[in-house]
DNA sequence: GATTTTTGTCACGAAACCGTCACCATTTCG
DNA sequence: CGAAATGGTGACGGTTTCGTGACAAAAATC
């Protein structure tokens, strides 16, 4: 999961001195020297996160966050802004603007990091977090929980996402591939038959409860989480 | 220090004549049509009290409150209700909601401003006044104590406020940055890694009262309070 | 101002988890 | 029937994650 980040900063020494900070945590940096490239770039692909400074030539920091603020496509993309010296104005202009955080510089590497990742963790996903209930299966995401026939199952976080997913969308077929770019995500690059042993560690998992035949293999296609069962004679 | 004032009013009239009001007695005003935007604003900044008409398109005032009342960060936010006439089946529902105080309409700009600054002076005192009782614990804010099967357990305070907050919000797991932002707040930065110790604290401190199991960690997720034991077979 | 408590960070080790592979059973099809 | 394809299964090394004790700085207390 790489995080990427737009830097617009027109000096030079400083933005390369952000860039490198930023990419030694492992974040993905891209560069923008002033408000118009940082728009074209956000134009053509959405970044994780947009580090604005307040001084820029031509349009300023501050315009650039009402900018996006204003357009539905950016409105929820999380904006730090960094600040010249401790100027209080600014922090409540730029606040006010839209921006989610503001940093002055001078800042520690650490501090923005930190905000940073403030800032990230505080959008709040809300997707998925609806209890799933079949089969004698109760899977609670909030409480990050399973249940089946009222006793606890101890799953690993992979094989979670995998019943959450089948159990999201069930009596249905899903191929190995979908099954990895939906639970593991469409970067990874892993093999196929993993899904298999995760399906294998799944079953064990659900097995001393009695529930069996739950998670069905499709041969030559996938798995599908089913409550019918499939007795075909 | 600029108290700032949202006002959730969808009658445009109705709205700037309020905020011209306010903001001519020096507060400054941030608008919002309905419930909707006004999460937005509040999600991105805590104004410092909002002014919430009864009668909204959409998710009423009343349901705006319940929402913001609800969460653990704008629980103590001040709340004043704007209702249509003397009601007093509203007035009671308001504050029962968790309103601070209610204004009805037609109301004169001395009168509201009156209110506002009553609010203002008797803000809440923190967040979370009731008693905490779960798993043979017992949580008192006010006290400041907490009693394991009756015995006092001395917490430090960062502790504190952590079981605190797990109590509040119990089956439910919770990451560790979701700890950070809403136990030690979303300005302070220290490592993620700083929960698990105070969690080990914690279950230090828990642990000579046979109190174990209570705070569970979540492999990948973070941590969760809970009643219900974990153990399998 | 000195002592005690509290707090954040780190290093280390244990445990859990993950991806891959080899091997075997079963099915499919020439 | 035999070969190829497909999926189940157990095991193994590498990585990630978490618990734990120690330590120094900061804050509170006396």
């Amino acid at each position: 999961m790489t995080v990427n980040v737009l830097v617009v900063e027109d000096e030079p020494a400083i933005l390369e001195l952000i860039a490198v900070n930023l990419e030694q945590a492992g974040l993905h940096v891209l560069r923008a020297a002033d408000a118009e490239a940082a728009l074209r770039f956000i134009g053509e692909a959405l970044p994780d996160l947009v580090l604005v400074d307040w001084m820029l030539p031509g349009l300023s920091g501050i315009e650039l966050v009402r900018r996006l603020r204003r357009e539905e496509r950016t409105r929820a993309l999380p904006l730090i802004l960094l600040t010249a010296r401790g100027a209080e104005v600014d922090k409540v202009l730029g606040l006010e603007a839209g921006a989610d955080d503001y940093v002055t510089k001078p800042f520690s590497p650490r501090e923005l990091l930190a905000r940073i990742r403030a800032v990230l963790r505080r959008r709040r996903p809300e997707v998925g977090e609806e209890v799933l209930e079949a089969g004698g299966l109760k899977l609670d995401p909030a409480a990050r929980r399973v249940l089946a026939q009222g006793r606890v199952v101890s799953l690993g976080p992979t094989e979670f996402r995998l019943l959450q997913f089948l159990m999201a969308h069930p009596e249905r077929v899903h191929s190995r591939g979908q099954l990895l770019d939906r639970v593991w995500g469409d970067h990874v690059f892993v093999e196929e038959r993993t899904v298999d042993v995760h399906v294998r560690r799944l079953r064990a998992a659900l097995e001393p409860y009695g529930l069996s035949g739950l998670i069905q293999t499709v041969r030559g296609a996938g798995y599908r989480f089913s409550v019918q069962a499939t007795q075909e004679a």
